[in-house]
DNA sequence: TCAAAAGTGTTGTCGCTACACCCATGT
DNA sequence: ACATGGGTGTAGCGACAACACTTTTGA
């Protein structure tokens, strides 16, 4: 990215979900500036006057976790008068799905500065962070029962019972396991990698990978996923 | 609205869509200024420092129809670098849902710089309102599917085959007349005016309005309105 | 009495829900 | 052999699709 002006009255914010310990978490960051400095929140950013809208997150994302060509949505804009204490500033809220076993937080220098939180241990957050986290969240919900999309927070190889327990957490109950998988074996968007866990204490449980071909046709139909 | 600065690189545009005819429309007004004068665009407008976002489209929904209180859904923000030729614009793109009776277009002296098109019959647009508009309808056909929200097109007081025939123009299909009453019948949201139509040369349909109260309830429960 | 739109029921199919037990593996 | 999670089938019910004729009204 070259030297450029940043569009200082728009910015971006980006609510980054990641599931791990059967839990679904999102990813904050202390905030090291005023205003609001050491308070927890969204990371955001600002737009370069010479870079699309759209790429604003996904650099942010590779800024903060390395990771490219991450699954995004946009939440909304959020355009209140006082959102933003010092200027008027109008964000575009942005939900990220990630394999947070790709990015496990470094333990280095900046390690309190970044964290995992699980969705229901949010805290108070700056500005109208939670208004767009909250925002972020029911999109989420919404989304999943339209399109399969959840499998983004899941490493490639998964079991069936990881997304099982992945969709239970984002949709907070359970689910019938036979159903779950009589449904997800009628719409076939599961390739079957005739691959084993190992080292697991019990049963191995087989693997596997989404079928993204399968899924664009499906999302083409307007097929619902109602667990 | 009192005299405020406007921020000069942030607007809204607006597809307003109407139902009238037995088909879909959209509002579109002529550019009297340049870049693009003359063609057909979406409206649209800036937002004043002191207004809120989501104000700016009901302010211009006002202004130009003189309607309060209309139906309004964010389509998403729009911020190609090169969407706007002179200077770097992002924008945020809505829909409006409003009864076309309540708005008969002036005849007076602008009447040809306003006018409602036909959803497939939409003209070249300048900038991305191209996309912004295909934006808007996809919305819309979606959310018809997940929320009644299609009574928003139509007087206070309608008849079922006039619903049917709306929803027939969104998604564009035929609908089996028998089955939609059932449905609408089942999920009970609308309210038997007891009332009929007068000074119809066939006989006279009753004439229902919208159930509020039932719609949001169910719309919580995640309901979907499939036909 | 004709034209034009309103309104009404039944049947078959498909998909969903609910529900309990045996299997494979490591310790 | 036991503990742990993996993996399987069926029956009943409710929702949806397909389908054609009678009713009301004004002209």
């Amino acid at each position: 990215m070259k030297e450029s002006l940043l569009i200082d009255n728009l910015s971006i914010d980006c609510v980054i979900f990641g599931f791990d310990e059967g839990k679904l978490k999102a990813l904050f960051i202390k905030r090291n500036t005023e205003p609001c400095k050491g308070m927890m929140s969204l990371p955001g950013g600002f737009v370069y006057v010479d870079e699309d809208l759209t790429h604003v997150p996904a650099r942010r994302l590779k800024d903060l976790t390395g990771l490219k060509n991450v699954f995004l949505r946009e939440v909304g804009a959020f355009g209140k008068i006082d959102r933003y204490p010092e200027r008027r500033v109008i964000t575009i809220g942005y939900y990220a799905l990630i394999n947070s076993s790709d990015y496990k937080l470094d333990v280095g220098a900046d390690a309190q500065d970044v964290r995992w939180i699980s969705v229901d241990e949010v805290p108070e957050l700056p500005f109208d962070h939670t208004e767009i986290f909250d925002a972020a969240l029911i999109k989420l919900r919404k989304h999943v029962r339209y399109e399969p999309i959840g499998y983004n927070l899941l490493p490639e190889k998964f079991t069936i019972t990881q997304l099982q327990t992945l969709y239970e957490a984002i949709l907070n109950k359970k689910i019938d396991n036979r159903n779950f998988r009589k449904k997800l074996a009628k719409i076939g968007i599961l390739k079957d990698l005739k691959e084993k866990q190992k080292n697991v204490s019990h049963r191995a449980a087989n693997l596997y990978s989404f079928n993204k071909k399968k899924y664009e046709t499906l999302v083409e139909k307007g097929y619902t996923f109602d667990f």
